[in-house]
RNA sequence: GCCGCGGUGGCGGAACUGGUUUACGCGUACGACUCAAAAUCGUAUAGGAGAAAUCCUGUGUGGGUUCGAGUCCCACCCGCGGCACCA
């Protein structure tokens, strides 16, 4: 290389912290504040490549806002509670605390490498007793509206971690963190109530600027069912079973019902119950299975009759049975249902298992007449193998045959809930977030337990709650916190009563603290409130924020939460927090494989680093492809990133030590100046749409262009070295001093590259007065002829026929037809 | 099974609204410079036929629409991501 990187890269991060050119607001006047944020990351010891992919190709856009003139913060931190932490910890002997701070020292130096753009004097840690104070304040005003409520909840237990997760933690009914399989647990627990924002959850979704993707799975997760929940009979006693159902339109095709076996009717009906012997046995053998197991069995479809019971259906009186079986769940809905063989698979593969009659009531096509009572119970011939849960039209349905299906949904709803039979309902996929974790490193709950007042919440003034550094961290055996161990941590007084009381020994899930930590980035050393006022109107909703995929259902849907709450309580006003989002995509080892330590498949962005230099790793990062996409690294093209800006750096050497001629008039600087306004429209247009590798292609060109000339003007140089500032910070910092741009003797925050505006084009010298027009004949390009632009279709016609080439393949064939393209084509017909 | 995304040279990838397929970069080959090497610069680089001009075939597969399809429509194959007994 022609300079060397690390020595200028070391010196502009040392001169730029010196100078804090970043942490200043940039351009006062414009007030066009910009909140850049990336997802902070998890402090788990060394960067590896993938952080690289997120923060560099990011610091891009947010160096290219800043330039704009936008008044731009880009904060870091670290998210640094949580399971992995203590696990790692316990591996390698050491306090979590301990650990995750080394591990956080390293982290950031390995960050500053980088050279972006991070005002460091914001950074925040979430295990900081000065951060934590607001996270369990958060706590307190969720407990205090209602949002905060402590249940004895079945729970995914992680018997490997010892203790319970979170829905969105279990993947494949084993633990996210170490793949171990969770057990279902019934113990007393700490829930936010995020199920009060389902719909404001789903409606906030459609004003927000996100990848579609993001949203569809968002909205998926939250899983609303809109439907009917429907009264059945029992016979011979006074007890009515509820099912909830989305397809009251099948109701005429209802044979059966089925009850989960946790469903209370057993325990209500019992005495009714003929075979209670078998009933119990399967509720019995139902409830030793795992999750995993009753999965696993899918298609099996195990169940046993109730006899003794027969149910009504609404619709005809008929007399229908009904059965237990563990394919109902019991959380969702009403943990019963009506079961419909022909319009439902499950119901299908259960009624042919049990021999039980199936009806078809919706058929595709419109082939019954209302006047027609009673069609062949059967008539698709599909139906031997499968059930059809599309839409249709009824038949078999009595005086609802020939209607829709959507519309006899309104009207079958409609006519039983004038007979009280039925009435308008609404389910939805998620559950309340259930936040303990009995493990010690972790955000102590500001709650205390007292004998005679029951559950106190600690007082605001009394926050933090300090987490006790204490010996044995390690989970207990019967899933109890750690903190339980530690006296002086337990034994307090009630705040209410004044008596002897116990604190809360859970921790909260490490997803707490990050639900609202860009929020505290905006005034991170305030120690009156969260942040001030002020300042939250000033910067929020955050602008853009950058990070993984993987967050889409958990993070981003918490964070979403907490902002919604936060706006109903008055602390803030706004009721989304990330207006335009982007997932960079995953970069892989170069097996293709995820990285991970246990593959042995990271890698280091510090030996690429310290070869190549941050300009060209960031750069490389950026060319590599499109930035949703991601891939295997294969850091086998960085040279040509190296080369790229070996060779910018000999250009401004060059014309430096040239004087400068006049120029203005000759043909290339005419065409050099076309080339540069349209790359100052494409780098920009690009970088604005995360399209980071054209513009670097775009830019390549360019100064491919610029090293062929041999008098190139001092302000197309300027240009150049603007357009590139995004991606090499440092080598244009370099070289914008050394041509004397800001022209002062001492560097100064207003003379950096970094606090220059982008420059601007002007679209008018795009137009090109010659062009290349390719003349196909049949649809095939037979030959290409430099015309004015502004050729009418009359001149290239006569133009083409009198050209021998076209001539040759026309021969004397009669021309059917000319296509003219203006600008573009000429496509003669034979 | 359902939903979403993708499949283009030896490789990473370009291609606007249907209009020159393969920009930019890597790699490779040859040449220049050099005692030599590295670096650098120059030329070539989808496949096939040909001495060449040139022609034919090519964007996962098969069909269709069109003067013209990587791009639009239908069917299918493969890869990736998510969800998965949610009534």
């Amino acid at each position: 290389m022609n300079y060397n990187p690390q020595k200028i890269e070391k010196k502009w991060q040392r001169r730029w912290e010196e100078k804090n050119i970043y942490s200043r607001p940039f351009r006062r006047k414009e007030k066009k504040n910009f909140y850049h944020l990336v997802m902070f990351p998890y402090s788990s010891g060394d960067l590896h490549i993938g952080h690289w992919y997120n923060f560099a190709p990011a610091d891009v856009y947010a160096r290219f806002k800043r330039m704009k003139g936008f008044n731009v913060i880009s904060p870091m931190g670290f998210d640094a509670f949580g399971l992995p932490a203590e696990n790692a910890a316990i591996k390698h002997r050491i306090h979590p605390k301990t650990w995750t701070y080394k591990n956080i020292n390293r982290m950031r130096k390995q960050l500053k490498t980088m050279g972006a753009i991070y005002d460091w004097s914001r950074e925040v840690i979430t295990s900081d007793p000065s951060y934590y104070k607001w996270t369990q304040w958060m706590f307190l005003q969720l407990y205090k509206n209602g949002l905060a409520y402590r249940a004895n909840v079945p729970c995914n237990f992680c018997p490997s971690c010892k203790t319970v997760l979170a829905n969105e933690q279990v993947i494949d009914n084993k633990c996210e963190r170490c793949g171990t399989e969770v057990e279902q647990k019934k113990i007393e627990q700490w829930l936010f109530k995020i199920t009060d924002y389902t719909d404001d959850l789903l409606n906030g979704l459609k004003k927000l600027d996100w990848p579609e993707k993001t949203k569809t799975m968002q909205k998926n997760w939250i899983g609303k069912s809109e439907g009917w929940t429907i009264k059945f009979q029992i016979l011979n006693s006074k007890f009515q079973l509820e099912v909830f159902t989305t397809r009251i339109d099948t109701l005429f095709g209802c044979t059966y019902l089925v009850v989960a076996p946790e469903h209370p009717i057993f325990k209500k009906l019992k005495s009714k119950i003929s075979n209670i012997g078998p009933i119990e046995d399967y509720l019995e053998k139902s409830k030793k299975k795992t999750d995993r197991e009753r999965i696993s069995e899918i298609g099996q479809k195990t169940g046993v009759q109730i006899k003794g019971l027969m149910a009504l259906n609404p619709v005809n009186q008929e007399k229908i049975p009904i059965f237990v079986a563990d394919y109902v769940l019991i959380h969702y809905g009403k943990g019963a249902i009506m079961a419909v063989p022909a319009h439902d698979q499950r119901d299908f593969d259960f009624a042919k298992k049990h021999n039980l009659s199936i009806i078809e009531v919706i058929h595709p096509k419109s082939i019954v007449k209302s006047s027609v009572k009673k069609a062949p119970l059967l008539v698709s011939s599909e139906l031997e193998h499968s059930a059809y849960d599309g839409e249709g039209f009824l038949i078999n349905s009595d005086r609802f045959n020939g209607m829709r299906s959507l519309d006899a949904r309104k009207r079958i709803g409609e006519w039983l809930e004038r007979q009280n039979k039925a009435k308008k309902d609404v389910y939805y996929r998620l559950r309340d977030w259930l936040i303990s974790r009995q493990r010690y490193w972790g955000c102590p709950i500001p709650m205390i337990y007292c004998q005679k007042c029951g559950w106190v919440p600690v007082p605001e003034k009394e926050l933090p709650v300090v987490l006790p550094r204490i010996k044995n961290f390690k989970p207990t055996k019967e899933g109890r916190s750690p903190l339980a161990n530690s006296k002086t941590f337990v034994n307090t007084t009630c705040p209410k009563c004044k008596g002897p009381a116990k604190r809360e020994t859970d921790t909260m899930d490490t997803f707490v603290c990050s639900s609202w930590y860009y929020l505290r980035y905006i005034d991170p050393r305030n120690d009156k409130q969260f942040a001030s006022k002020k300042k939250i109107d000033d910067w929020l909703p955050v602008n853009m924020y950058i990070g993984g995929a993987e967050h889409t259902v958990l993070h981003l849907l918490y964070s979403r939460f907490f902002t919604k709450a936060l706006n109903d309580l008055k602390y803030i006003n706004f009721k989304e927090p990330f207006l335009g989002l982007y997932h960079q995509g995953t970069i892989l080892g170069l097996d293709g494989q995820k990285m991970s330590k246990s593959k042995g498949n990271v890698v280091s962005p510090d030996l690429f680093v310290q070869k190549y230099g941050a300009d060209a790793v960031r750069m490389y990062l950026c060319f590599i492809g499109p930035y949703d996409r991601g891939g295997p690294w294969n850091p086998s093209g960085i040279l040509g990133i190296c080369r790229f800006l070996d060779k910018v750096y000999t250009l401004v050497e060059t014309v430096k030590t040239k004087s400068q001629e006049e120029t203005e008039n000759s043909q290339d600087a005419k065409e050099i100046n076309k080339l540069l306004n349209k790359t100052i429209q494409k780098v920009g247009d690009d970088i604005e749409n995360f399209q980071f590798n054209t513009a670097i292609s775009c830019l390549m060109i360019l100064v491919n262009e610029l090293s062929k000339n041999v008098r190139n003007k001092y302000s197309d140089i300027q240009t150049l070295l603007l357009l590139l500032a995004p991606f090499a910070p440092h080598l244009t910092e370099e070289l914008w001093q050394k041509m004397g741009f800001s022209n002062l003797k001492d560097f100064k925050s207003a003379n950096s590259i970094h606090n220059q505006l982008w420059p601007k084009y002007n679209p008018k010298l795009f137009k090109q007065s010659k062009i290349q027009l390719i003349v196909q004949i049949n649809g095939k390009v037979r030959d290409r002829i430099e015309v004015k632009s502004s050729i009418s279709k009359q001149d290239a016609e006569k133009l083409v026929l009198s050209r021998d080439i076209a001539n040759k393949w026309i021969k004397n064939r009669e021309v059917k037809k000319i296509i003219f393209i203006p600008k573009k084509l000429i496509n003669i017909v034979y």
